[in-house]
DNA sequence: GAAAAATTGAACGTGATGTTCACTCCACCA
DNA sequence: TGGTGGAGTGAACATCACGTTCAATTTTTC
């Protein structure tokens, strides 16, 4: 494994653990368990605690924005986008965005005040998603005409437990099954009759 | 306020804390600043952090054994049944069980082997209650024929983060309406057509 | 097999945190 | 009014956890 990929390893890792535990109360030594090494040699990587929450936030980011990003671009109904949401790649960030702010919502717990404005940012942007395709659904005449907001907030909420379940420790498998289930009931409960 | 309903209020703290970050992570200032007072105060009332831990636990645990019992008694359907445990008053400790050793599932944040059986315990008790609420729809021809097991996993999810946000960052009203929203379409989804 | 790179583990210093305590504040009563 | 006891404060203290460094060791590379 090259330098790049490691890095990379390490980015993630700092990002499961800064959200687990936001970035006070992280130690480094909790990332270099994570990653099966020392604490000592996560130092030849990363210049300090903070340089490493830094890259990190970053690097989880990038690949967050580029999701959302593309997903808006092919809305179809809830289910299938709700699911290709939860399902793809790189959205480590979201976990720091949700557990922390969405869910517990300390702004204390990240201290850096302008990447709180962008974390805000794309959560607001995900929020958008959920609602719009349960509005046009509703439009459309598929959905019945449920409170958006709510539900909207509500599936933001169990996308949010997904990613918890799925990325910060990690149990794929079941989890996946879990919300297949749970979303096909919902979806049925959306139809219309 | 007398020194009997004092405890009470600072052990409700305790656990709001404690679930939050995990015994170890917890600042005794943490639970002081919550009650606003001093950590010199607190001590006058527990002898140290460990004894608020044990008194914290025990106090919220008999509420929520107690609640469980109570909400067996009576199952009907399963949106009912979840809101009313959703509802229904001492349930911070769910809190731990939940946020913590369901969802996160780390064992070693909270450190007593033996409260952590009763957990489990309590834990199991909830699922089974979801669960035979899903086997009895579909058994009597009102629900469609769901995967009972997944689907109660999803659902006692659910139940984890609305008391999360209810208990852990109080954010009632709107909660509680998203919830009833969500569950409302949860349980459309469940009805046979 | 030597040089370079990667990794370790112990050591260090400092800042955070649990705990104590002398002191203040205040309600109550003589 | 002045004394008493309980509630509460905040500064001080001692310990220790944690971020960081580095010499020594292992692994990789050529």
């Amino acid at each position: 494994m090259n330098r790049e990929e490691k890095l990379t390893r390490i980015y993630e890792a700092g990002l499961r653990v800064f959200a687990r535990y936001g970035y006070r109360r992280a130690r480094v030594e909790d990332i270099a368990d994570e990653l099966g090494m020392t604490k000592g040699n996560l130092y030849l990587y990363v210049k300090d605690k903070r340089d490493l929450y830094e890259k990190a936030v970053s690097h989880g980011l990038l690949q967050w924005q580029a999701m959302v990003a593309r997903s808006i671009e092919k809305i179809d109904d809830v289910c299938e986008q709700f699911l290709a949401l939860c399902r793809k790649g790189y959205t480590y960030l979201s976990r720091d965005v949700s557990l922390r702010s969405v869910l517990i919502n300390d702004p204390s717990i990240f201290p850096l005040s302008s990447r709180e404005d962008r974390f805000a940012e794309i959560n607001r942007a995900s929020m958008d998603l959920l609602r719009s395709v349960l509005t046009r659904g509703i439009r459309e005449g598929r959905f019945r005409e449920v409170d958006v907001d709510h539900l909207a907030e509500l599936l933001y909420s169990i996308y949010v437990m997904f990613i918890i379940k799925t990325y910060v420790k990690s149990e794929g498998k079941s989890t996946q099954k879990m919300f297949e289930q749970g979303l096909d009931v919902v979806l049925q409960g959306l139809l219309k009759k």
